[in-house]
DNA sequence: TTCATTAGTTCTGTAAATAAGAACAATGGA
DNA sequence: TCCATTGTTCTTATTTACAGAACTAATGAA
């Protein structure tokens, strides 16, 4: 199999990579991507949306993040990894993604906030001193 | 003339936003009207691009821009008063809106040198002191 | 009031992008 | 070799975007 393409990141556009992530599931696959060092199959994302994406719209999300440079993807045996090219992109535009990424969370938080609502000052175990 | 749409806040999605900012055209004009205190008419942007913008893609546009929350649009007599919105969304999503703006305004400076290109330490009048 | 002008919007046909099932290709193990 | 697993490509239906043409709103002049 020929290897994959990546751009490189002086060919990163900002709005390439807003196009790219102005997906729900692009975003959070991206943002769960950036979160964590290891990398992770496409596979493991099967079930990231509410409902489960079918295999062949997840290989173009991975695709689209692919090249618009947000994502690094390997083949391993018989699986891909992917990675997240933060620390490059950081380079070519600083904050940028990071506020991407903190905004996704801070609405993720948001919305499972709502789904159970609590009263202020009652979280399981009080405020750590 | 019914009053336009403006959506509050809260209703705001980064995936909104990033959308709304993930064509070249829209990212530019947002770019301007928030780096400007004044409000600016539709029809000044015209040009904004390097070929002419159709009236009604560019009315296209700011709608878009609109109602993904990004500006305000107000009629003043025979023509529209647009504002960014920059301030409500840093509360939303702090750092979000500057760092795209910033990346934006890199990029277009990155465009501009790559244009008349120049050697090193060759600028019109040297470092400041 | 009527007409003209300017600024934007909506309508409409066409082109492009996206979604997802089905078939296919690549890898590794039995 | 055969099979299971993972991911890609092909194909069609749906959605979305572009841009010319027609339209609406506000203003000012005759």
């Amino acid at each position: 199999m020929r290897p994959l393409f990546h751009p490189s990141v002086e060919d990163l556009t900002v709005e390439g990579v807003l196009h790219a992530l102005s997906d729900p599931v692009r975003v959070a696959i991206f943002a769960r991507l950036a979160g964590s060092p290891c990398s992770q199959s496409c596979s493991s994302f099967l079930k990231i949306s509410d409902k489960d994406i079918p295999k062949s719209t997840l290989s173009q999300h991975f695709k689209i993040l692919r090249e618009a440079g947000l994502i690094r993807a390997e083949r391993h045996g018989v699986e891909m990894q992917n990675t997240s090219r933060c620390a490059e992109i950081e380079k070519r535009f600083p904050g940028l993604i990071s506020a991407i990424v903190r905004a996704f969370n801070a609405q993720m938080e948001e919305k499972t906030n709502q789904a159970k609502p609590r009263k202020r000052g009652t979280s399981p175990r009080g405020r750590k001193k």
